[in-house]
This record gives structure tokens, C-alpha cells and sequence, in this order.
DNA sequence: GTGCAGGGTGCAACCGGTTGCATCCCAAGT
DNA sequence: ACTTGGGATGCAACCGGTTGCACCCTGCAC
């Protein structure tokens, strides 16, 4: 049996009061008494039982994270690093990550999901999400239930909703300002899946860089995806059949860049010679393959640590500096993107 | 205020007690109690409190889950698709995972890592610890607590420490096989690092390989690396320095051959042109990267679901039909592997 | 009429902490 | 000598469930 609470008390003969004030570092308990109690509860190794706290602090200093196991995650490095960024913060605060899936939407809301569970159980004192839905029912869910959230990506709507998101529209300017910049003009685009806001902010980032420079915007350029390296593929695929012309191609992922390099690869297209592909994200791996990726790159780890930071906050009841905090994101370029063909230098 | 059992237990004029044993399911209470309390409780959106059942069931239908933030896990999707079989397995017997970082290791066993603290605290009642060590010290840590506890991969030790893994002997003999057959001979090794229980596995299935084919050992052909890419690259460089005749390598996971093959490139290697490479893990990545990764592929997502199923078990003190669950391992030949240069079809 | 079995329910303790309030003690103030 | 005050500690209730045991009631056997 582990040492309990009412151990202590006992051994040092006074009461089970005195030994949790002693242990919180209540200035009451005289300093020789919470010397003495912390002294015997390092001795006998003692530590508090968490559901105990928990249940008379109503405070699990746990936090949720919702991901998507499926289809999009299981594959996309991008949220292992982002939880490490998380993790790494919630550490030094004294926190512990419940992860969950957000199976939520489909069923009803009373759903057997692990999402709505550990909310309705009360086993977290807030939540980080990811992949803000245009009408998105968990955040009714959770102002009814009164639980702080903290979304990764900007989910629009009301104001008071905290998020950390990168700067998606000017990132994505950067992005085809680069393509322009080697001399594409005919440049096309892999979006996200059609329900997820970030979708639209880099949709957006797209066609005010194309207005900038004076290219005109069109669908047969267009193609959707959803996040995986597959959907990327196929959406490759759909766009070169559309209009064979494209001489460069925006994803919005970098999964997907992966899929339409591959899918370029496979209709006998060299990357970047005959096409240059650029991603999105700045996924660790975009280093790796072949031809490295040119992306934007996102502080993915930074991420993680404003969402957690933030999260605390608000679970602890401070009111934080910003409800919103954008990072600027810069443009990797690598092998991937290079000069139009057929093009002065 | 959420709705507890006393409110039930008001609204219906009958008692906690009954309330509990009603939404039990015990069979002492009468089936139209039951049912009325059952009615209610969903009327009212009622959801017992964890930190409450927790205390009183010493149970927290939690398990805790040990991977390593860093250095490796940040990029290498293995983890993920591991998460995930546990995560939908788990679902379905209605636990949530915690995670936490094995950071013990290094600092005193009193440290304040997450994976001491989640023990100590008693969030959990079980954990799937992951990368067993030769001198793990974490399993006498849980021994002495006694807590329920599965590994992925063999830590070899007394039998009676439950353990999933793939068959990493025969797996990499495969591997090994694999390139003989197609006329190499000098065939390198990158290892892992030499505190995993893995890294001797895999070894022992390469020298197995070797002696079976009548080709002898040599340390020149063998480096360290430490399962990521940069290790990889940094390991496939020694070996090219050491022993420039290689015309093949082995790599103990797929991040590490992604490495390698970036390595070759950088001498003017050309893979599988000039060199043979072949990975370990199985991971959804080494197919879209270029070459394709020729690899030993593991059911990652399975071993996370057996994990998990024995875990459970352990946890519900249901005596495992199995303590050890070893999966069979396949070759699956790509890009990356190809007939050595100068030898007969 | 008494005894007994057994189904259905309630009481109260318990899990291990936290906290509002009362209490005690002793030095200082008048 | 008698309040006053503040520092140190303890009491007991509480958080929201679970569970051993006592109890009540009805029906049936004797």
C-alpha cells in the first residue's frame, strides 16, 4: 500500500490538515513543522494520490488533445512534432496529455467517442484541438460544459475563441510568389479537405498572390485533398488530366506535395524540371525525400508549446496576453521548385 | 453543475447506494429500478465523475503510454501508427491513453518525469512501454509498485514480462536474404544504439544471415545510429569511409535508411543503381519517398492493438492466453533494393 | 402463529485528499 | 491581571462515487 496523507500525519503525530498545508507550502504551517513533513514525505517516498486531488480540487491537471488518428495522422509527422511541442510544456507546468480522437461529429453528441467521454468524466481541465471545422459542434459542446479549449488553426467564427494558428494566407503568398518568381505562370493548387478552415486561409493566401501578379484564377487549376499523401496523389492526378499545362503546383500540406511529386513521377513528369511542387507544413521529413521539398515552413514544435502555454492559462484562471497568437512562417526552398523551363534567368 | 448520483438519487426518492448499483448493473436491484434509474441518468445527461469512481475503485481506466519525445519519435511516424492501434483498441474497452516521455533513465529515480509522476500519482493502471533497454530499470520501478506493464519489443530478462514484438531475427535475415539473392556480398549494417534490446536482435539476424551464406563478418562494415534520419546519414558516411566497397546496407529502421540513401547521394552514389538499401519498420512513409524504401515491414498498428489487448488484460487480472505475442515479419521489396552492379541476371 | 429464506433497499463507512472555521497558545499592550 | 491579536494547528465537512452489512418486507413451510 502506498503511503497516504494520514501516514504522515500519524508518524509525526499531528493532523492530516497540517501535513496538506505543509506540503502546499502553506505559509500558516510554521516553517520548522513543513520542513519536518517535507523531510518524512521524501523519506517514505510519499506521493499524492492524483484522483484524491482531483476529486477535492475539482483540477486533474490533465489536458486533452484531440487528433485525428485517422485517416490523416497515422501518417503525417506533423502532429507527432506538434505534440512534443505540448508535451515538452505541460511537463514543466505539471500537466499530463489524455489524447483523444474526435470521432465526435458523426455520431450523435451523447456518442461513445473518446472525445466527448474524457470531457463528460471530467478527466481534463481543458482541451487542445486540432482541424477547426467551418461549423464546428465541439465548440458548443465545451462552452456548455464550461472546459477551456485552445484550437490549433484559426476557427473563425467568435473572437473569444483561442487559437495558435501560422500566418496560412501570407505563408501561402510567399509560397507562389517564389513559383512566379522562377517564371510560373500556370501555377496550381492541391486544397485541403473542404470542411476544415485552414483550408479557406490558404485558398485565400493562393488567390491574392495569383491577383497580385495578375494571373488570372481557374478552377481546372483547383483540386481537393485531404491532408494524406494518397489524396494528394490523386489530386495530382485529377489536375494534370484537367490541364496538362501546369508547370508548378501549390499543396497544402506537405503529405500531399509528397503524393503529387509521386503522382508527377508516375505520368512521367521530373520534378522540378518538368514540374515544381512546394508543400506547406515543414514537416521534418520535407528534408528527406527526393527531391527535398520546398515548403513553408510552420515553427510545428512552437506551436504545440503557445497552444499548451495558452491552455494552462486559462485553465489556471489567468487571463492570458492574447486569445489569438500567429506565428509568421517563412519559405524553405529546396530541391523541389526551380525555374520554369523555357524560362530567361 | 453537472448532475451527480445524489441527484438521481433525490429526484427518485431511493439511495446513492442504489443508484450506483442500478447504473452498475447489479442484478440485486429490481429490473424496473433499474430501468427507471438508467432513464433518468440519460434524461439528465448524467456522466459518473472519473476522479470520484477512480477513488473509490482504485481503478483509473487509464493507460499510460512511454515514447520518446526526442530525439527519435519527433519524426519518426512509427510511433504515430503505434498510437493508433492502441488508441482504437483501447476505445473499445473504454480507456484513455495518457502520454508521457521515459525521461527517467538519466536522473535520479525521484526525478520529476512525466513517467515517474503518472506512476506515483497512480493515473494509470497499466503502461506499454516502448525501446526496453538491456539494464531497464523502469521494470523494477513498476515491479515494486506493481503495476500492470506491456512492452514493445522484447527486453529479454525473466519470461515473465509481457512483451509484443515482430520477429526481428527472422525479419532481418529476410532482409539479408534478400540481398544475397541479388549478388551482393559486401553488405554494411547500421545498427541502433547499443542500449536497445532491438538493436541486438536485429544484429544477431544479420550474422545469422551472413554465416548461412558463407560470407564473413566484418566490423568495418557496421555503425551506430540511433533509429533517426541524421543518424542514419551520419552511420551510412562512417561506413562509406571505412569500407568503400559496400554495395549494400541494412538499416535497423526505415528512418535510418532514409539517412543512408541521402548519405549515398551525397558521394554520387546512385540508389539502387550503385547501392542496395534496405529498412526496418514498415512505415506508411517509406513508400512515397525516393527510391521507394525496400523494407521489413512490421503490422505496426497491431502490435499497438496487442499491446493494448494484453495490457487490458493484465489490468482486469484476466490471466493473458499469451504473455509473449511475437508477429511474423514480411520483406517488401521496392525501389531501393536492385541486383548488384557486374553480376549475371 | 412462528421461523426462515431471499429479494430489494438503505445506512454509513470509506477511498485520500482539501479547506472553512474554530480553537489553542503565548507574547504584547494597557 | 485581563484583554487583544496573531501565529500554529485541529476538527469536521466535503468532493462523488463504491460497497459491506443491516434491515425490511413478502411469501412460504412448518
Amino acid at each position: 500500500m502506498p503511503v497516504t496523507m494520514q501516514d504522515l500525519a500519524q508518524w509525526l503525530k499531528i493532523s492530516k490538515s497540517t501535513v496538506s498545508r505543509a506540503l502546499a507550502g502553506d505559509p500558516r504551517v510554521s516553517s520548522e513543522t513543513r520542513a519536518r513533513v517535507q523531510q518524512l514525505a521524501r523519506e517514505l517516498n510519499y506521493h499524492p494520490h492524483s484522483a484524491a486531488s482531483g476529486l477535492a480540487r475539482r483540477r486533474t491537471n490533465v489536458i486533452g488533445l484531440v487528433i485525428p488518428f485517422a485517416p490523416r495522422s497515422l501518417s503525417d509527422p506533423f502532429f507527432l512534432e506538434f505534440v512534443g511541442g505540448i508535451g515538452d510544456y505541460a511537463i514543466t507546468k505539471g500537466f499530463s496529455i489524455l489524447l483523444s480522437s474526435p470521432r465526435a461529429s458523426q455520431d450523435e453528441p451523447s456518442g461513445n467517442t473518446t472525445f466527448t467521454r474524457i470531457v463528460s468524466s471530467r478527466r481534463v481541465d481543458g482541451l487542445i484541438l486540432t482541424e477547426p471545422r467551418i461549423t464546428d459542434e465541439r465548440v458548443d459542446f465545451l462552452k456548455e460544459r464550461d472546459i477551456p479549449f485552445v484550437f490549433l488553426g484559426n476557427p473563425g467564427r467568435n473572437s473569444d475563441i483561442c487559437w495558435v494558428d501560422g500566418d496560412n494566407k501570407a505563408g501561402v503568398e510567399m509560397a507562389v510568389d517564389h513559383l512566379v518568381s522562377l517564371g510560373h505562370r500556370n501555377i496550381a493548387c492541391i486544397a485541403g479537405p473542404p470542411d476544415q478552415t485552414a483550408t479557406f486561409r490558404r485558398l485565400e493566401g493562393y488567390r491574392a498572390a495569383l491577383r497580385r501578379h495578375g494571373i488570372p484564377y481557374d478552377e481546372s487549376r483547383i483540386a481537393q485533398g485531404d491532408f494524406t499523401e494518397p489524396g494528394g496523389y490523386r489530386a495530382m492526378m485529377d489536375i494534370l488530366d484537367r490541364n496538362p499545362g501546369v508547370t508548378a503546383v501549390f499543396a497544402s500540406n506537405d503529405m500531399m506535395a509528397i503524393g503529387a511529386i509521386n503522382a508527377a513521377r508516375q505520368r512521367g513528369l521530373r520534378v522540378p524540371h518538368d514540374l515544381s511542387v512546394v508543400g506547406f507544413d515543414g514537416i521534418a521529413l520535407g528534408a528527406y525525400v527526393t527531391p527535398a521539398l520546398t515548403t513553408v515552413t510552420q515553427p510545428i514544435y512552437r506551436l504545440g508549446q503557445a497552444a499548451a502555454e495558452l491552455l494552462i492559462k486559462l485553465v489556471e484562471r489567468q487571463a492570458p496576453a492574447e486569445r489569438h497568437v500567429l506565428f509568421p512562417l517563412t519559405l524553405t526552398v529546396r530541391e523541389s521548385s526551380a525555374r520554369r523551363q523555357g524560362t530567361a534567368g
